[in-house]
DNA sequence: ACATTTCCTGGTAGCGGTTTCACGCGTCGC
DNA sequence: GCGACGCGTGAAACCGCTACCAGGAAATGT
């Protein structure tokens, strides 16, 4: 078996002993001249300290857990991102370990994480009321928390959080400024924060410009669901021309998507007939035709930060609350335009 | 501080030696008598060995590390789900590391992980051109590897790939059936394997049913993306409708979504008057409409087969070479559609 | 000149598991 | 009746690294 030099050869070959090996590399008190060799002998035998070893001494896992929920997966990507940037940034490289939850919800794992892996700290993406349960367990069991989610009543750790309210003003201003006065809303489940701070967000907009929201024309859906977008179409497909909103907003892209194609498959057109805005920005908005309009959350930032967190934490003792906002950003595309103005053609 | 129960406290309390302990929760010699007493014990204490200590005694990492591009993020979801499916069902419950590479390719990280973590196994999605470098570092580190990939090429390691040759077939039959004879193809970079082994197959299958895929008809890309569809759709509209392909193939959904909305933004209609096929079927195939007819990847079974193949060579000493071929699904939605008859309406 | 501080270094004791080794015991085979 | 063998157990070594402690040397203060 080819042989892996450890630290004690490093120390023989430069005739120091082990410690002062340990302390040039993580930058103790060491001579110039001590330093200079052995980082010599270090490059010369190739060597890297295993990180488990190092990790086993410092009696800590050198690892973060990441938590999230199958249908979350449209933002895995962005949240891994961030959270790469600033552990490769660090010299402390960690792992990040990441889980996706199946339905029936499993907590074992993330629990497993907790007390066999013994993780530094642990990541939640959008915990609902399902998770709940889970959080509280980390909590307890002292680990460091970064949720991200709109629900800042969470008892501890980090929550960072997008401003839904200031982005669904915005939108009732966009909306307001294409000439829309008639103006649909489908929500999530209505315990979903996210949906309600949407919706309020986009009313109190609409408050200021004196419009309103008819209570006949907002919907809240069971689940956020493709369906769901599609059922509120059939119901607006029904509606007469001159009650139907001109323009609808769905508090994601899914129902968005799913509200369009409905709609388009009845050779109903987006934005002719109606405008439509989703929420989160998925990859999808930009595949479709027409392009989503879609308010864009800060999910790399979110995720960077959250692990800037969870480093601090590590380092210093604080387990402290806190909580971090985000402004989100609307993406205008072509499935928002000018209220349809009846029989003048081009 | 809390403390945390370990081995030692264990043993003192079920009156037996640490070994014995050790023995009692790994399986080895114990009296029937004493495995009940220090269960018991275990239970009482709630006692956990610490997976870092362990990892650190055994040598070993407890970590694969899961390799892949920003690009193919839409797939790791799947890969993701498949790949823990397999750890979880294991006792040996192992941690995912995932990395997202960036633009500029970073081999920093993967052989840090190697070098450093010394990461049991290695899986690489869809390891490219520029990926073969770090696979070869990895291999000659002695690293189990996992690599999806159409490559069988790769000098060592588990291969797990896609049929995309029978895919083109089945792609081909379907178009057939459907009336098509005059059809279309974009392929992605000249180099990507997929991409050649999907255009042999529609050509293949289409020269078993007399037709022939004529040049001026096909382009290969310069990369698989979302305007190089647009690009074609610009070339499409231009053709005599005489001679343009009635249905069109592109070597990934990415590029097929680009061909679709470009046609839609111009009035053109899917499949009115194009049919258009995809490859890889991404979540946004469902949320366009029409939904675009493509073919899915088992990419769930290959991340899962590729976990397996690393446990087993974990287990055992077998660094062999093995190569896996998942069959791929066609999925027909409403993007394929019979020849457009002209001037016949309905 | 002596006390004090600061810098630098080596020896040693863990961290919490697993594993090897030696040994006692009972059972079996001849 | 005695060696051979399988089972069950405890003591101690070990994995590779860091942390603590003691002590010497050099620099500084009075």
């Amino acid at each position: 078996m080819a042989h892996r030099t450890d630290i004690a050869e490093v120390a023989k070959h430069a005739k120091v002993s082990k410690s002062t090996v340990s302390r040039v590399i993580n930058g103790g008190y060491a001579s110039a001249e001590v330093k200079a060799r052995v980082a010599k002998v270090i490059a010369k035998l190739g060597y890297t300290p295993w990180t488990t070893a190092r990790n086993f001494s410092l009696g800590r896992a050198g690892c973060f857990g990441l938590v999230m929920e199958d249908s979350q997966s449209e933002w895995i990507t962005q949240i891994l991102g961030g959270i790469e940037e600033e552990l490769t940034a660090k010299h402390i490289s960690l792992l990040v370990g990441s889980l996706v939850l199946r339905g029936t919800y499993d907590a074992t794992t993330v629990l497993s994480w907790v007390r066999e892996r013994r993780v530094d700290g642990l990541i939640f993406a959008r915990p609902g009321r399902r998770e709940r349960s889970v959080v509280e367990a980390a909590r307890k069991a002292k680990v460091a928390l970064a949720l991200i989610t709109p629900d800042e009543s969470f008892k501890s750790g980090a929550v960072l959080r997008s401003n839904n309210a200031d982005a669904g003003r915005e939108i009732a201003d966009h909306l307001y400024d294409l000439g829309h006065r008639r103006i649909g809303f489908v929500g999530g489940p209505q315990e979903s924060l996210d949906s309600q701070q949407r919706f309020e967000g986009l009313e109190s907009g609409l408050k200021m410009r004196k419009v309103k929201l008819l209570p006949s024309n907002v919907v809240f859906a069971s689940r956020y669901h493709i369906d769901e977008g599609k059922g509120y179409a059939e119901r607006w497909l029904k509606m007469a021309p001159s009650r139907a909103p001109t323009a609808v907003v769905l508090a994601n892209d899914i129902m968005a998507l799913g509200f369009m194609r409905t709609l388009q498959a009845q050779n109903m057109g987006v934005p002719k007939d109606v405008s439509v805005v989703g929420f989160d920005d998925i990859p999808a908005a930009t595949l479709v035709w027409p392009g989503l309009t879609t308010v864009r959350q800060q999910m790399r930032a979110m995720g960077a930060a959250g692990c800037r967190t969870l480093l601090t934490a590590l380092l210093e003792e604080q387990p402290e609350r806190s909580l971090l906002e985000f402004p989100m950003d609307l993406i205008v595309r072509q499935s928002t335009g000018p209220v349809p103005t009846r029989s003048v053609g081009p």
